[in-house]
DNA sequence: TTGTACGCGTTATCAT
DNA sequence: ATGATAACGCGTACAA
């Protein structure tokens, strides 16, 4: 490999003069600069950047942990991030947690180690531990996907509360009077938690009958199980807000074998507006978040706390926004169907 | 920022001993040992990484360069990279191409003066300056997607033609008489113009009669309008291949508008065997391609190539297998539905 | 304008 | 078993 030195001997002038060239500064005669540069081009010579970042302390780095890239709304995120980071002259570090908490507590350390400029965070889950790992990391670090700001962690979020709330106020626009809820356990925070109590809101507000099932993972074949287990029982709702769209299509496919056709009998609802949305017969209506410009604007924020001054426990919430698609509709308004 | 000198300082003893405590190396007195890794962990210190890499000449980092990440396919072979990544104990450096063969060059430089051990490259395209600069990365290179062997570049992609063969073999099986394509130009090379060789060839064998369209980018709005292009002239097909499911779910959607049911009146298959599949309406049947295990394998020859000697030109070609769902399937067999 | 000399934090060599 | 010291490649005061 070669070093700042090699060219400088080959130029025969001093290691100084080349960094000088190397970096564009003034005060190198024009002449002397030309032919440095040249022969810095045709050796293809690029500085080593271990030793670039020894001595100024950082790294042009941001590291991203992610819990699985395996979906949609983490790619996203990531693409997201990483063409700000790119388009700011940086580099990603991508670490993957495989959803263990653990994990994600020694990859802020090693991140920390590298000497990273900033941390961006997919969160999964969390615990305390965790939690003071993230306060003692000498980069910044932006938590996405939960609200820890009540800890001082700057985050940046969808409004899951909100979500849910859409979801039942829409439904109960809509003239259902019988409800049905698809989630996942409230352990997760953000699917599990906000969007049933944002639901729960809504629906206690109308003061409507709903049904509630809330064992899901996030498997479509959850979703199934589910819906089927309500159904079973001779539960038939006019309404379905799944936290999901997998797990809305799971539903409908449940509530198809049970001779509901949404869009028609029931309506139903997911959340994520992902592409299998219109690919559903019928089509899903969805809460839409749009995880790329959310993992846009998350890198932005993190990137100018690190130019700007620092400041602590920040908090960014984005509102999803109600997709309207063919399986948000009623064929006969309950209320007026008394056979 | 705490170093191994400020340790040393606090235990009493010199630089040395802390590195050797550090590094887990024989000949250090266990009491010592002992107060000084106590002296480590309560003050969370972990070595810089930047000097470490200095020193050793390497940076135990592997860079990854993909067209986009918001692909189902793209996103499991980084997954699959970043895992193998992790247990051999090196770092994903993760760059965006952002579907510019330009930007790849460049990213290629860029993490050559980074000093990665290694690079992963997920192929959109490429052009002659890429190969170039491909050839003359420090690092080693593995290409991923599609097959550059031919330029001496170690290469892991899936075998396409096999996959349109395969496809195509299946449908003659079946009994159908009259096929359809439903393709993307051959300018993409495994996709466009592999996948369509395997079938031609295949049901050139069968001699039977098929209308070609290939004129879809990647979308599902795409694959329907081509399918419609051939309906509207009143071509009625009973059998389709679409090269990927996203257009295969455009085509099934063509054909239920033309009053043909997919898996009865007609048998489709698509490639890739996504999720979407599964929620399709009927189910699609496809050819599975494991991109999650494509991509742990292609991660680990390439830390294999490190690690012993580097070959040159390897050729890793996976294959695909037929995943049998309902739309595969004619109820009536054409040769005896004469009417 | 140019060169000299030192320090960044680590590991490895060589004494002790 | 432990410590002093050199070296990795770069940037930068400071001197010339």
């Amino acid at each position: 490999m070669k070093t700042i030195a090699n060219i400088a001997e080959m130029a025969g002038v001093s290691k100084s003069t080349v960094s000088r060239v190397l970096n564009k500064r003034p005060g190198v005669n024009a002449t002397v600069r030309a032919k440095v540069q040249a022969l810095i081009d045709e050796s293809n010579f690029t500085a080593n950047i271990a030793a670039k970042n020894l001595k100024a302390r950082n790294s042009d780095t941001i590291g991203i942990i992610v819990p699985l890239l395996t979906s949609k709304s983490v790619a996203a995120m990531v693409q997201g991030f990483s063409e700000i980071i790119e388009t700011e002259n940086m580099q990603t570090l991508l670490m993957n947690a495989g959803m263990q908490v653990e994990k994600t507590s020694n990859h802020i350390k090693t991140l920390n180690s590298k000497g990273v400029d900033g941390i961006i965070v997919l969160m999964a889950g969390y615990n305390q531990e965790l939690i003071e790992t993230l306060k003692q990391s000498a980069a910044p670090v932006m938590i996405v996907g939960q609200d820890l700001s009540l800890h001082g962690l700057t985050s940046v979020f969808f409004d899951d509360y909100r979500s849910g709330f859409l979801a039942g106020s829409n439904l109960t626009q809509l003239g259902c009077k019988k409800l049905m809820f698809i989630g996942v356990p409230q352990s997760d925070v953000a699917v599990g938690r906000q969007r049933l109590r944002g639901f729960v809101d809504a629906v206690d507000l109308a003061n409507i009958e709903c049904r509630y099932q809330t064992n899901c993972d996030f498997s479509l074949e959850s979703g199934y199980q589910q819906a089927k287990l309500a159904l079973n029982t001779g539960y038939r709702p006019d309404g379905v807000f799944a936290v999901t769209d997998r797990l809305a299509a799971g539903t409908i496919k449940a509530l198809r074998e049970c001779g509901l056709v949404a869009g028609k009998d029931v309506a139903v609802i997911g959340v994520g507006d992902d592409e299998l949305c219109t690919v559903l017969e019928p089509p899903l209506a969805s809460v839409h978040y749009d995880y790329l410009k959310m993992g846009k604007e998350a890198a932005s924020v993190l990137i100018k706390q690190l130019r700007d001054n620092p400041s602590e426990g920040l908090t960014f919430s984005y509102q999803g926004r109600f997709a309207q698609r063919e399986s948000y509709a009623l064929d006969v308004h309950p209320a007026e169907q008394q056979e």
